[in-house]
DNA sequence: GATATTAATCGTAATATTGCAATGTAACAT
DNA sequence: ATGTTACATTGCAATATTACGATTAATATC
């Protein structure tokens, strides 16, 4: 049907899911790693680097921009983008708690 | 599309974009959070706890397995799963690499 | 052997995602 | 004012994902 049913999971887990699918596309891990190599920069720069139409970069930095992991401001006609500290922070510390609990044995 | 361009990006945006894809669901965040906790059970375990159909289940962990994110062997009638741990740690490591490197300042 | 149990697989429907050309929009430039 | 530049949005086609009922395969049990 391809619709989640969200409601038979728990916030965390639902959370957990929905940073990791958005992380979980190759041209956005590059926006994001983009981003915090330079700092910032702007829509055309990452339409030069990575080999997708400008439409379908300008789709991927909504994706983003809708869970908050990156700002944009307008620079005249460029917008200049960059992380969202706070929430990658907040991010990055929701998937350490994930993997930091290990199993210390296998097992089957 | 639906046709995700991986020949555009590098291997460790493709890989790290492929796990997080995998966790990108909360069923199969819910498995594996199920299967740290317990060391390991058996798929009906999973179907009784998680809300739903055995179908459905059968293919999230087809999924994890496919990834090799988690390993299954026979047992009677029954199968029981537990975490691949040294796949855990090295998709661990990937994902704090890509945590760890984070952008001191804010700009924008 | 017949039957139950457990889980994988198949087939299908509904929805989501990816990608881009074309178009729209806002700010700047001349 | 007109054109230009830089992005966003729209509309669409192709493919992927999610979910489940029905079926199948493998092992147990009687």
């Amino acid at each position: 049907m391809g619709i989640t049913k969200t409601a038979l999971f728990n916030d965390t887990q639902n959370e957990l899911a929905l940073y990791a699918k958005v992380i979980g596309h190759p041209a956005r891990v590059a926006i994001l790693q983009h981003l915090i190599q330079t700092n910032q920069c702007i829509t055309g720069e990452l339409v030069g680097e990575l080999g997708l139409a400008q439409a379908t970069i300008s789709q991927h930095l909504k994706e983003l921009k809708a869970l908050d992991l990156i700002k944009g401001t307008v620079e005249g006609t460029a917008v200049c983008y960059c992380i969202n500290q706070a929430k990658w922070l907040e991010v990055r510390a929701l998937f350490l708690d994930f993997f930091d609990t290990f199993p210390i044995n296998n097992c089957c």
